[in-house]
DNA sequence: TCCAAAATGTGATTAAGGTCATTTTTTCTG
DNA sequence: CAGAAAAAATGACCTTAATCACATTTTGGA
């Protein structure tokens, strides 16, 4: 069962695949010499809020939560990002530190690209610089839609969106098509819909009752991606 | 009274005016020589959500509110921008539609830029293009703070950080120092703050009983900054 | 300048969802 | 594989802020 035609599921995916996709291979390449590969425990963080950057990070396994700290230990998911995305690069580019954090949702491969490389890459190709220009303001799109959704959905809506998205994200993960496993904390969950974790196993409780998911401990199958759409409300 | 070391207002600003100061004086010509100079009433809609942008703005005086409306009527705003702010530049370099409308909110002039000297001046100019990638990344920081706020923070709080942030916008308006005046309706403030309006005014007559600000019919006096600051209860 | 429409303000009520305390289950580690 | 620690689940309670209904004031246009 594909989104296509009933959830517009691009207005929650960062598009930042498609900023290497613009390289030749040399290019591509060159922005990798230095490249050191990093392995990250599943709840290691990968940069902290507040520090400053010194390169920019390529997901190559794992799935990664880019999140920001509230006043006192609320966390509040920004983003969930895996194989294939970049990471870290706002903060290059904007020339401050890191305006979230970000922490391996999962034991991760992540290729780490120091910042040289990457603004060589920058000046070096103009294809790379307008994609990249692109990918931002398509961000921008996301996260204006992600204030809108936060500040106007009531708590079932949000955790529909935030089960929608996220099986996208855990799609590719199985080899099989009919078996798409979220393996995710309630603490997450509750991040990411920005709502309490009581509150998420209240709902989650709800929705199992009326067939739309099944749970299994922490994991969570969708079975009803149908009505989840409806319960999200979205349009 | 400035809010250097008290709040972090620079969170709250977007950057795009910086984006045309790196231009040359024939660069910056060069860029409005098609421009048009185009008349708002208070409330008029500059461009809305999902149509197809054939240029950017640029204001020249008056306020103008970006906001999302939700799927019935419930408006969010993400950002009130002024003079010398540029709009409307990221639905033309991600090549979509407009992800937010936007709206006078007083009487306004902004100059209308076609599409093909905007992506003219940024093949043109290598400074141009690397500043917008720059603001544009900042812009994300801004988006990524509001979110936090807007999920983790409890209505009295963002209340607090859209008066301050308001009034760091109408600073510049009245020549008198002590006299910044915010002149916006109940109903901008409430979805500014992301809070009922009915709300609003309760939570204004609050922060007036405590001496915190002043009314006189829609117009507001910021009293005491400082007491603000604190109630919004930001670091 | 007057009048209608819009915006502001008020009070009562309610519902949504957060918090707290505790139990049960799952996961991780030695 | 056992035991400890972490996470999930449950229930009671409470706070916040939304909603509704209506009164009052302000504003803008004829």
């Amino acid at each position: 069962m594909s989104l296509s035609g009933i959830f517009p599921i691009d207005r929650w995916n960062f598009t930042t695949q498609s900023v290497l996709n613009v390289l030749s291979e040399s290019e591509y390449a060159d922005l990798l010499v230095h490249q050191s590969e990093l392995k990250y425990k599943k709840g290691e963080v990968i940069f902290r809020e507040g520090t400053v950057p010194s390169g920019i990070f390529l997901i190559q396994s794992g799935k990664v939560k880019k999140y920001k700290v509230d006043n006192l230990s609320k966390e509040q998911i920004i983003y969930v990002a895996g194989p294939g995305e970049l990471i870290g690069y706002h903060a290059v580019l904007s020339q401050e530190r890191y305006p979230d954090s970000s922490a391996a949702m999962e034991d991760s491969v992540i290729s780490f690209i120091p910042e040289d490389d990457f603004t060589r890459a920058l000046h070096h190709s103009p294809a790379f610089n307008q994609q990249l220009l692109k990918t931002l303001s398509h961000e921008f799109a996301v996260l204006v839609n992600s204030i809108s959704v936060i500040a106007q959905r009531t708590a079932p809506e949000r955790l529909a969106i935030a089960l929608i998205v996220l099986r996208e994200r855990y799609k590719e993960e199985g080899s099989d098509e009919k078996e798409i496993i979220l393996n995710i904390s309630r603490m997450d969950l509750a991040s990411m819909a920005g709502i309490a974790q009581e509150n998420v196993i209240r709902l989650l409780k709800e929705f199992k009752t009326e067939g739309i998911i099944e749970t299994d401990g922490r994991k969570i199958w969708i079975r009803d991606i149908k009505r989840l759409v409806k319960k999200s409300n979205y349009r």
